[in-house]
DNA sequence: ATGATACGGTACGGTACCGTACCTTTGACA
DNA sequence: TGTCAAAGGTACGGTACCGTACCGTATCAT
């Protein structure tokens, strides 16, 4: 036959695998222009030709990267919604997508991508339509809900979601991907709070503190 | 004499300032990983050596060049605030904050800086502190005398403007990064538009509409 | 005018890196 | 057990880049 066998096949899954594993690991942490395919090909072990049979170029071994790492880390950015408690909702979504964000391959891809989107601009589209895209439409489909109950008042369901999230965002992500230095839980937890506060009441006085009447 | 004449200074500034410009262009273009000190040197024509004497290396031209654009890009975060209206503050500060980041240096700087963060530790923290934080303190020194007056009701006031100035990031910033495509001016205004109302009154029904009587 | 200093132009040392070539070894399948 | 594709091991071509060296020239103070 012509065709491989599948435990050829399985192999080469495998070896698949572990190539992208290591290379994931030294183009997260040295970025693309850094990370060199000698220093792949040393981790893994084998021969070059090897590397090259799988991934034909370092752009290539990049995208394959990206495109797996964002569906692995990015997944995480759609929590279920089913829950009509406001505060409860946009509180777990909160920590949610800071504790995404803020993790070493949150962080390590936002970089590689920001770094790198002139010169993968349909990868840089893909990130960002799997990532900060996805998770405001997610939120923007819970507000339209809750919109149509009568609960919240907004002009444009997404643009809020963008504006929740960005707030979110804050400094806390800027700082951490700024300075590399994680923030207490607690400061994540705090400025989520008050985020979600301020998104539910504004900060005019003389405003209802509570819900309204059923 | 020993010590340089009046002269000399006079074309070394000029020879400086010329370097810094064409060098700011080709590092903000290419990032620090793809410029490299050829491309400046032809660019700029004389000497390599010239060059070195200039800037003993290439890290210490992209410090130069980073500190330079800061200084020049970043003191537009901080327009004046003299006004009491809370509204027209807010919807003034969004959209010159916006502007800035919008601007092709402001995002460039910013590509540049969350490369290499990891790289120039203390860069990234004077980036941060000249650029988001000033940014934010200022805003958050406006909110805390509208607060004294009674105007606002905020925990904590550099808090509420961090949030402030991330909603208005929002993902308009995001794409504007990951896809070097400049939102139109209709999406900036009206997303500073719905970031203005929803920090100032919230998103929950059957709050107060207008201001509080004075 | 003259000496000192900076500059122009260019070549080069040393290194790193991408991707390929070549040969040998392994290991799965018939 | 024989066969053959895939993998290991290593060297190399070609290129790009940082920083230095060398040498002649121009500019400026004295």
């Amino acid at each position: 036959m012509n065709t491989p066998t599948d435990g050829h096949r399985r192999r080469q899954v495998a070896k698949r695998e572990e190539i992208l594993a290591i290379a994931t690991e030294v183009f997260l942490r040295e970025g693309y222009g850094r990370a060199s395919m000698d220093q792949v090909h040393v981790r893994v072990g084998g021969s070059k030709r090897t590397l090259y049979n799988y991934f034909p170029s370092k752009e290539a071994l990049f995208e394959a990267i990206v495109t797996e790492v964002s569906d692995r880390v990015l997944a995480a950015l759609r929590p279920p919604l089913g829950d009509d408690d406001l505060r409860r909702t946009l509180m777990k979504m909160g920590t949610d997508y800071l504790r995404v964000l803020l993790s070493p391959n949150g962080l390590a891809l936002y970089r590689a991508m920001v770094s790198e989107a002139p010169h993968f601009p349909e990868l840089a589209r893909t990130f960002f339509d799997n990532g900060p895209r996805r998770a405001s439409l997610h939120l923007a489909g819970f507000f339209s809900d809750q919109k149509a109950k009568g609960l919240i008042e907004v002009a444009n369901p997404q643009t809020a979601a963008e504006h929740f999230l960005g707030a979110v965002r804050g400094n806390v992500h800027l700082e951490a991907v700024l300075s590399a230095q994680q923030p207490t839980k607690q400061r994540i937890k705090a400025s989520v709070r008050q985020a979600v506060e301020t998104f539910l009441q504004g900060v005019l006085v003389g405003r209802a503190t509570a819900l309204p009447a059923p």
